[in-house]
DNA sequence: CGACACTTTGAAGACGATCAACGCCGGTGG
DNA sequence: CCACCGGCGTTGATCGTCTTCAAAGTGTCG
């Protein structure tokens, strides 16, 4: 978004707090507001009649939410989304979207890539789960989070919490425990919540060859060209 | 697409024709067209460095190819689609798209609203993917084209090879033959390629409360209502 | 210190993938 | 007309992986 939009944003919401657990909003709601988080991290989920829950996304500051939902045709929220912890999301009426879509096209586009993006990924994930082990799909992800670290031979903290990365990744807690002591002899490192790389390039091998748009993710390159 | 799309559309296109397993574009080949499918069944797939492939969607006539990727900010294409038996197919340039969106706010705003939808399916198909067995997988997707028939007791066949159903669904041809033994104590029968439904509610039971969507399923409220 | 959330580890079990063999059918060629 | 072949689907047996259940370990915070 651009700094106008920024600004237009500021003056049309209000910043609102959520405690950890609350929901922004479940399952069935109608569609009222769209959110932007300003603090904290946000888990977007769906939960069916079993009560099994699937984490969809897991949503950072900067990250706006629901601006999908609100370009659908329904009515109502398709899915449930929960501060992971204190949360402040700045807070807008559906109508200031769809109106600012009306008047600002570039907005529209702006969307438009954002949702294709989206629904790219979402489809990438589904041909990872269907062809990675569980190891390889923590070692991706693990990855990409030390990428975004600007590969710092020191490591980093894990930002959320293993249960929630396990959810996120669709594997049971114990599950991911395991594969986090197997991908070590891949170069990667998980100690509690400290993780370093040691070899970049074996563990880019190990995972992105089982994974199509290798030579498209910048993730990869990173990893590949740190040699 | 209304009309007047339509009509726009005719103009700025000609048909193509694509023979059984001609690849009318792959993964990393440029984006230069746009496609609506006139005839026959389009499939898309990804396909990773180890050759194993994921088909991501089974397309039939009327719906159109890439929209999604001549909207994102990538140049290439990032999948591949293949023709799966012959195919006549509308072909138009990505530019003329690209300067339809620019001109018809309309137009992106549907876009958008197929997008969205788009997106909001592969999530759900993640969560089925996460949530249900195999047989489950199968009974939901064989329910969807039931309700497509009108739910006809006389049943239907299916219209594409059981081959390409599993590799849709994400699992093998022989846990599909499985599966498709094991649900008919759910009320579904599938006989070579012949299915029908004997009971819709039990089926419904036994695949929706997997589903965090079934209130919403257009499917699952046909078969509910038909007792 | 004790309660609680989070994580690790072990053992058993279920499920789907894989390998292998066979049946069915339509097409091709002798 | 029959023999052969290849694509497709079914069925059986085995194996590896992930889930599930259970127990114990770690850490933080009141």
């Amino acid at each position: 978004m651009s700094a106008q939009d920024t600004k237009n944003l500021l003056q049309a919401g209000h910043p609102h707090h959520f405690a950890k657990n609350d929901l922004l909003f479940a399952h069935g709601d109608p569609i009222t507001h769209f959110y932007v988080i300003i603090q904290g991290v946000v888990k977007l989920f769906r939960e069916n009649q079993n009560g099994q829950e699937k984490t969809i996304d897991i949503l950072n500051p900067g990250q706006s939410i629901c601006a999908n939902e609100i370009l659908d045709s329904c009515s109502c929220h398709w899915m449930n989304a929960a501060a992971v912890g204190d949360v402040l999301a700045m807070r807008l009426p559906a109508s200031w979207l769809k109106e600012a879509i009306e008047n600002y096209p570039i907005l529209a586009r702006n969307l438009l890539n954002m949702i294709s993006e989206k629904e790219n990924l979402a489809e990438v994930e589904a041909e990872h789960q269907a062809n990675m082990s569980s190891a390889q799909l923590v070692a991706c992800f693990t990855q990409r989070l030390c990428v975004g670290h600007g590969l710092n031979p020191e490591g980093f903290e894990l930002p959320y919490s293993k249960t929630l990365i396990a959810s996120r990744l669709g594997i049971e807690l114990e599950t991911f425990s395991r594969a986090a002591s197997k991908i070590r002899e891949h170069g990667i490192n998980i100690q509690g919540a400290h993780v370093s790389i040691n070899k970049p390039d074996a563990a880019a091998q190990y995972v992105c060859d089982f994974c199509s748009i290798a030579s498209e993710c910048t993730a990869h390159q990173e990893l590949s060209k740190s040699n």
